[in-house]
DNA sequence: ATCCAGTATAACGCATCGTTATGAAGTTAG
DNA sequence: CTAACTTCATAACGATGCGTTATACTGGAT
């Protein structure tokens, strides 16, 4: 006994309304055709489903227990319904986000939940990974967004992006450092402390292998390596160590008072903290929200940022 | 956002199946038709429900989404399916069935519960009352089936009966009543003892009248009234007092050996126990079941019951 | 590079849907 | 008890969309 769906939706509605020119009406319809469908469906199903000449309209036992499972299709459809609505304003769906380590803890873990007091039904799938691994996972259509810094020069293929903030890193310390306490430290006391290196493959590990070895360092002094974020800096905040962090993450740890950078320059290229899109690929709504959601607090923090910098690094 | 529900099942299939072909094995269609499907409800909804270029096929997170509730459509459509096949034969819906109050107590319930070892899912509403009422009830399509005694001159109009047993009335009392003592008991010796009165309005209080009054009784002597076949059997269990019964309630309390009944016959027109029934009207396949379950149990009673009625109303 | 499985597209017949118009039945009020 | 009203059932019609077969296409495997 196939029954068609739509049919066990209308007898829902003609029950729980109580009559079938107002069930009609509850699904935007006109009574005769709920009417028809209604005989339709009392003649497929060889049992009556409301009791003759009574009015107002009684189901029977039979009808009921039907338009009860007709009920909870139309309520799985008005999920759908809705789900839809939802998700085409970006009010849900999923953003899966992959971007690099530091700057993901510092400062976008963050950004998301307060993404997420407007947007509650918008999962956030966040991942880890470098320039190239990311740029990977966008072409894999594995991620919808990377955040990441990028060279200047790098014109992505096929890969859209802006700008959110410049990408300098700094050398970084704990606030009680004996170095800050010089008034124009030697680049070469740098070498004289421990050093944490950063993640392998990350250009902070770049930066600072280039930095130690200009300073004439024959071999770079690692002292501990491979934690995240949140290990770095206790291990900072108890060792007189350094070692190459964003700007933006230290920026980001102002606050705490544990962790600042030295007023020393890395060379390095030219750097910018950029969203990557895929620039083809159909993005869902939730995604963009979620992109301009960010360029937007960037743009909010951006002369804050550059003050920081200026005040910290060059000591303005 | 209207979605047709069909399509959401359609793509449901396909997300749990993996594939367009196999989602429209699964529902008996054919893949073309699936896959148009598909293409128009990406083209209602305006977002990708399946990233492309993929094989297997992989849903989008909102097609997921969106699938899950067609899944729960496919479940109520399925249970739906199963629900009229079990109620057509009999195996799901509700009795709705009256009878004279002892005879449901002592022999109706045990029958009910028995007939639902083989159909659990049936449901049994029971009611009281007497002809009258019950008459009225079945015409009023309130109750599906009455079990009463009835007049056998009464030819119901538009019901119609099976009889199921005689309707023969005794008077009841406990087994160690006195007059079961006397080889021979006079019937004025009745006047001695006191009288339960059965509920008002039950031929048993009709046959109680008539009975006390044949034996020049000026008035009746009633020392308790009210009490449903509980009350009454309890009442007879601890006094020697005398009521009258359907002789199948004696013989139903006969393995229990607390009342029997006395070697009295009681006049009263012929009577036979019936299940009615509405002639007309259409009846849901477990009433029918059900009453055919009573006949066939009372025909392996039949029996039994004759005997013992020889035995203890005759004494043969 | 070729084959194969699975998927998209096309064209067609038909069931059924939604519509308006109208008749029938039940309920309520006087 | 009749009249008026409400509500449901039926009829006819145009149109949407379904399911079907046939066929072209695409991604993945050998």
């Amino acid at each position: 006994m196939k029954l068609d769906e739509r049919h066990l939706i209308q007898l829902a509605a003609v029950v729980k309304t109580g009559g079938v020119t107002e069930g009609a009406a509850l699904l935007g319809l006109v009574q005769p055709a709920v009417s028809r469908t209604l005989s339709m469906l009392e003649r497929r199903v060889g049992e009556p489903l409301f009791v003759k000449g009574r009015r107002p309209l009684q189901p029977t036992p039979l009808g009921l227990s039907l338009a009860e499972h007709g009920l909870a299709m139309l309520a799985a459809s008005r999920k759908a319904s809705d789900l839809v609505e939802s998700f085409k304003v970006g009010k849900s769906g999923v953003v899966r986000v992959g971007g690099t380590p530091f700057f993901m803890d510092a400062l976008i873990a963050r950004l998301c939940a307060e993404f997420q007091t407007s947007h509650p039904d918008v999962r956030i799938d966040q991942s880890y990974g470098y320039f190239a691994d990311l740029r990977a996972a966008l072409r894999a259509d594995q991620i919808d967004l990377a955040i990441c810094p990028i060279d200047i020069l790098d014109e992505g293929s096929g890969l859209e992006f802006q700008q959110i903030l410049p990408g300098r890193n700094v050398v970084a310390c704990r606030v009680t450092h004996p170095l800050l306490l010089k008034r124009r430290p030697q680049p070469s006391h740098l070498l004289d402390y421990p050093w944490i290196a950063p993640p392998p493959g990350s250009p902070l590990l770049a930066d600072l292998r280039a930095l130690l070895l200009s300073l004439g360092a024959t071999e770079i002094k690692i002292r501990y390596t491979g934690g995240s974020l949140m290990s770095v800096i206790n291990y900072l905040k108890s060792a007189d160590a350094l070692t190459v962090m964003p700007h933006s993450v230290v920026f980001a740890q102002r606050k705490e008072k544990t962790i600042t950078a030295l007023p020393v320059t890395i060379p390095h290229p030219e750097r910018a903290l950029a969203i990557l899109k895929r620039a083809d690929a159909p993005r869902a709504p939730a995604v963009d929200q979620f992109a301009e959601f960010v360029r937007l607090g960037f743009q909010d923090l951006r002369h804050l940022i550059k003050r920081h910098e200026e005040s910290v690094i060059w000591g303005l």
